[in-house]
DNA sequence: GATTTTACGTCAGCCTTGTTGACTTTCCAA
DNA sequence: TTGGAAAGTCAACAAGGCTGACGTAAAATC
């Protein structure tokens, strides 16, 4: 498309980058797979479980900051965040210091759910981690972090502390 | 969780496993965002996206194979394929040798909406690995096929032919 | 030649999860 | 103290998954 830029950037044919696209595309469906399937006897969706994840990873935080990590509307996240409160799996404590807030929370038995759904999502990565080595691991979470929205990127890295 | 298993296995704790997974996340989003803005204008979403990359990437493909590499069901095909051939961007020919199936091209038109995704998409790729260097692209390839599932890791595997 | 299997299309209906729009409650600042 | 902004909720719609049932034509098998 544009020739040879010079430098080392042999790698970066269309066809490299179609690979790449595609890598990316299977490996989000290998990535999912399993959280689904356990997701599906529970009666619940992807939705259900990104909400579990960072509300695990960030006790107490606020509708208004999953939103900003979801990246959803927040009627979206609230459908989910219904059915999580009303099946006892999160509990939403009205904010004292500013009560239009809700600080989320995991139950214990949003906690067990949540711990069944990591265990099969960690256990792949596990896997994959193994297989390929450490330099290759490296190198995947280098490339995932410069494809990142530079505002999510920044979440991310938040999130690392 | 288990341990220290020994060897250099030291990277795989809980928490670079979160990391990776959350990464993963994050990225995917990138990943779709530009040609998500350009299917919105079009009318069109992701699985008309994807219909268009993999006709594009095998002219003449039946029904059949495409559903072996999406993962979806025919129903769910067809009513995006039905759109596609309507609006005028795919062709569907009767099989010559077996007239059951029916092979799938794109139409100038579809190569058109087609060369405009894979542009955006491809970009962001092509800056992620310019910023994270061939190793790391190495890496992220060895890690990317390690995530996939078995089955699809051969059709990946067949589609770099 | 008759039967079964395969490939594809379609109708109907359901579910999840995204969207926009309209609405409360609460807080804060003019 | 009042008016606007912010946090959250409710309602309704659309995209795109899914299952199940059915039809047709062509191919394969018996």
């Amino acid at each position: 498309m544009d020739g040879h830029s010079g430098e080392k950037l042999l790698f970066l044919t269309d066809d490299q980058l179609r690979k790449g696209i595609e890598a990316m595309f299977f490996a989000y469906r290998g990535f999912t797979s399993d959280p689904d399937r356990i997701l599906d006897k529970h009666g619940y969706g992807r939705a259900h479980h990104r909400a579990l994840h960072f509300i695990n990873r960030s006790p107490g935080t606020t509708v208004n900051n999953l939103l900003a990590i979801l990246g959803v509307t927040k009627q979206s996240l609230n459908r989910v965040l219904r059915t999580l409160v009303e099946d006892g799996l999160v509990d939403s404590r009205v904010g004292t210091r500013d009560k239009r807030e809700r600080h989320l929370f995991l139950t214990a038995k949003g906690s067990g759910l949540e711990r069944k759904l990591a265990d099969a999502q960690q256990a792949r990565m596990r896997a994959a981690f193994r297989a390929a080595g450490p330099e290759a691991v490296a190198g995947f979470r280098k490339v995932l972090e410069a494809m990142m929205e530079p505002e999510i990127l920044h979440h991310f890295q938040r999130l690392k502390e």
